[in-house]
RNA sequence: GCGAGAGUGGCGGAAUUGGUAGACGCGCUGGUCUUAGGAACCAGUAUCCUAUGAUGUGGGGGUUCGAGUCCCCCCUCUCGCACCA
């Protein structure tokens, strides 16, 4: 008579059933709400791990819940496919970079279709399909066109031994990941867009981004770093050149004894006189290791040498030294700093190392700062002493007070700096797009002609690590005419960046099939923006600040009409777990360990918790073995109820089992009753406990609507749902009134499906359901069934709780004073 | 240093607006049923106390009839940026 609940059997059933329906698919409608819910493409390194099944059930939850409030759903899936990891892989396995990544999307795939995930799988694409970068191609060819896109020389990390440019990532401690050598910078021509030309509405934007955790939009800000200030120019004694300075705090001017220049600054050659020139090669030298190796470390001495030269502080017309100074940045506002050391802590120790005047141009309210006495530099509020007409001026009107007067004198004028810089997008690999560019001696770097593209990756390469990308020495795909003279000419044979790809996969999820263009206009319009974004914090600068810049691209390009890519975003938290480790034997496997010690040599296993998974921790979980053990459903489940989706969650067996139990329970809950229930009507009102177990029914829909809708506090929707199945169980008048018995049931399977898909829909059907508990919409809750005849009111004297009394919900004041 | 966030039972975590702190789950304790169960079901489980009761949300102040929640100061932790001129 009892059905059993066999996860295994009731998941492919319907996994099945959703595919012969087309049960996600979605096309551009007006009867509906769009919603565009979008989770975070993986990369397809070849196996599901847990975050991306906790990532993927977060995004399922909101995609199922959406489609039952009766929103026209877009929940695309794709592949983020170009990177160095299959090239990798090539190398070592002897593979080719498209076999292995092709090979490890049909695996992931049917990985990731096992979790049950309502995903629109025709929308399908890989960033690595022809049919996709070649209109990426056309962008890059659109921006070149309008001076977004540039080349410009840039250095880059070089391995002599390997003979390639190495990504930052692939650096460690200065040296070559795969040959351990030491890695140089090296000058290289290098494709760049022009971010910053969006700096000012990338950042303005961050205001604007409400459905934006904060925490994203400030290291945005502060990645894109604007400081207002002035750029100031100082000549050079003996010179017609002047060193251009930018400054946040002109009001010091008066202040500035030296000046400080980056070791890279290219005015060094010409500012170092023939006595110093020994001295600063030292120390261009010493600046260069110590970059890399004391840096890292922490280590932050001032260190500088004087070039010989000196300058004209505008303001004063003194003389000043020049300096070069470790702790300048070639790549901050214009490489040259005017040093203030009385009120800049920097210049401060600097001028103590170097025995440099210092000079106190700002005195606070209340104090008198004497040189000799100062611990440290004053970088507060004040007013201007030593500053010749501008004495006594407060400093905050004297920086706009000196910015108009070295304005007016052409010395200086007001401007705004930005940390951020132009995006290099060259990359000297071969699993990448293309870069359509053909170079030509006597036309330069010419755009390949928009009805050439696609700018085809050759396939027929061998990747050996070694002597650089090999496309480079590709010939049949190097030697092409110039198509503006015709002459012979070179192609490029860099390619893109990844993350250009995932800039703008998202707007082709609205139009993949699309052949006129990167984007169906009407299409992207309709879909975009994305409403909810899903995906991990480490991505929360480059990635989502690459792909707003392209958005705006897109739109000023005409592409289409949206100014951000994504309304709200939701970053989820890591998969952690308990690792254990062996103080001989290392990390080890949890079943290497029995009563907290290690069953090699029986010393007791140190415990680290909340450890990221990983498998050098040997503390990883494989979904494969949990779905195999548990189903989909109780593996969604636990990582919906472990955490709220924000945090980091810690795995636990023991939990994984109780939501495998809750499932068991809502299973039984269902089988038991069926009998019961089986004629009953749903009810309009009830009496006595069975009133109680409506409202809770009531109560609960409510609950879990608000929590999952914009909340997504899916678990304490699943905690209220356990709430309602435990009032079914503790529900003894069920003979009397089984219409509500069965519409609790009905209401835990409907509230569970964007969680438990697969046990849902078995059970919506054994409740005699034909079709779909998704097309069943999701419930409402009756106001009605909320009210309650007598509520109970706590009273509290002196904020203390001295009693509680019941009374009537529409009791009179004085009543309820009398009772209490 | 700057920026963001967080500190609540043995554990994961609840507590939309200030109003019975600890929902729900794990673990633990006891029970029922079973040949048995790590199955299922029922009950209990913040701390102290025999109990009335008292104490409890990192610490210290404050506002309020009433504070986990609001204000001030301090401590600790996590993340991001970090010589940004």
């Amino acid at each position: 008579m009892e059905t059993p609940y066999v996860p295994k059997t009731v998941e492919q059933k319907w996994q099945q059933q959703w595919l012969q329906s087309q049960a996600f698919k979605v096309a551009e409608s007006t009867d509906k709400p769009k919603y565009y819910l979008l989770e975070m493409f993986p990369y397809p390194s070849g196996r599901i791990h847990m975050g991306h099944v906790r990532n993927y059930a977060i995004g399922d939850v909101v995609a199922r819940f959406k489609r039952m409030q009766g929103f026209n759903v877009l929940h695309p899936m794709g592949w983020d496919a170009f990177g160095m990891p299959a090239e990798n892989a090539a190398i070592e396995h002897g593979t080719h970079p498209a076999k292995w990544t092709y090979e490890n999307i049909a695996s992931m795939r049917e990985q990731l279709k096992r979790i049950g995930l309502s995903y629109d799988w025709e929308r399908e694409f890989a960033t690595c399909d022809e049919s996709y970068y070649r209109w990426e191609q056309l962008i890059f060819l659109k921006m070149f066109e309008r001076g977004l896109a540039y080349k410009k020389g840039s250095s880059v990390n070089w391995c002599p031994d390997c003979q390639t440019v190495l990504a930052n990532e692939q650096v460690e401690d200065s040296c070559c990941w795969r040959c351990h050598n030491v890695v140089e910078q090296k000058e290289l021509e290098q494709w760049f867009f022009k971010i910053t030309d969006y700096a000012d509405e990338l950042l303005d934007w961050t205001d604007k981004l409400t459905g934006w955790p904060e925490r994203v939009l400030a290291m945005q800000r502060n990645w894109i770093g604007k400081s207002y200030g002035c750029e100031i120019e100082f000549p050079i004694v003996g010179s017609a050149e002047k060193i251009k300075v930018f400054t946040t705090r002109p009001d010091t001017l008066f202040g500035a004894t030296f000046m400080s220049l980056a070791p890279e600054h290219p005015m060094v050659k010409t500012l170092v006189t023939a006595e110093q020139q020994k001295a600063v090669s030292q120390f261009v030298a010493q600046v260069e290791r110590q970059d890399k190796i004391e840096r890292a470390s922490g280590e932050n001495e001032k260190l500088g040498v004087f070039t010989g030269s000196y300058s004209i502080n505008p303001l004063t017309g003194e003389q000043i030294p020049v300096f070069l100074a470790n702790f300048v940045l070639m790549g901050y506002g214009t490489g040259a700093v005017m040093a203030v050391p009385a009120h800049d802590q920097r210049d401060f120790e600097f001028a103590r190392k170097y025995e440099l005047p210092i000079r106190v141009v700002i005195q606070p309210e209340g104090e008198m700062l004497v040189v000799e006495q100062m611990a440290e530099a004053y970088v507060g509020a004040g007013q201007l002493v030593n500053s010749g007409q501008f004495d006594g001026v407060d400093n905050e009107s004297a920086k706009e007070q000196i910015a108009a007067y070295l304005d007016g004198r052409n010395e200086g004028r007001k401007t705004v700096n930005f940390r951020l810089r132009d995006w290099g997008v060259s990359r000297q690999r071969y699993w990448g797009t293309p870069i359509p560019i053909i170079y030509c001696d006597s036309c330069g770097a010419v755009p390949v002609p928009e009805q050439d593209l696609p700018v085809v990756l050759p396939k027929d390469v061998e990747l050996t690590g070694e002597g650089g990308s090999p496309l480079a020495r590709h010939q049949a795909f190097l030697k092409v005419d110039c198509p503006a003279c015709g002459k012979p000419a070179r192609r490029e044979s860099d390619t893109f960046d990844t993350f250009v790809e995932s800039s703008w996969y998202f707007a082709r999820y609205a139009c993949p099939e699309f052949t006129g263009g990167p984007l169906d206009k009407a299409a992207a319009n309709y879909w975009l923006p994305v409403d909810q974004y899903i995906g991990g914090i480490e991505h929360a600068v480059m990635h989502l600040l690459y792909a707003r810049f392209f958005t705006k691209v897109l739109r000023d390009l005409g592409m289409l009409d949206v100014d951000e890519p994504f309304t709200k975003l939701l970053t989820q938290g890591m998969v952690c777990m308990e690792s254990q480790r062996c103080a001989e034997h290392g990390w080890l496997y949890p079943e290497q360990v029995a009563d907290g010690n290690c069953t090699i040599c029986g010393k007791p296993a140190e415990v680290g918790r909340n450890e990221k998974m990983s498998k050098s921790k040997k503390n990883v979980i494989d979904p494969n073995q949990l779905i195999e053990q548990f189903g989909a459903d109780t593996a969604r489940l636990f990582s919906l109820f472990a955490a709220p989706p924000e945090k980091d969650l810690e795995w636990n067996e023991q939990g994984v089992e109780g939501c495998s139990r809750f499932l068991g329970r809502v299973w039984r809950s269902v089988t038991d009753n069926l009998e019961l229930i089986a004629t009953a009507e749903l009810p309009t009102a009830a009496e006595g406990a069975a009133a109680d177990l409506r409202r809770k029914t009531h109560q609960t829909i409510k609950k879990v609507t608000e929590d999952i809708d914009g909340r997504f506090h899916f678990n304490t929707a699943i905690a209220a749902v356990m709430e309602l199945v435990n009032a079914i169980y503790a529900f003894k008048d069920g003979q009397q009134q089984p219409g509500v018995v069965r519409e609790a049931l009905e209401t835990v399977v409907r509230l569970l499906n964007p969680f438990v898909p697969h046990a849902s829909e078995e059970l919506w059907e054994m409740l005699g359901h034909a079709e779909s508990v998704e097309t069943a919409g999701w419930p409402q809750w009756d106001a009605d069934a909320l009210i309650t005849a007598e509520i109970t009111l706590v009273v509290q004297v002196n904020g203390k709780v001295r009693g509680k009394v019941e009374v009537a919900v529409d009791a009179a004041e004085d009543v309820i004073k009398a009772a209490a």
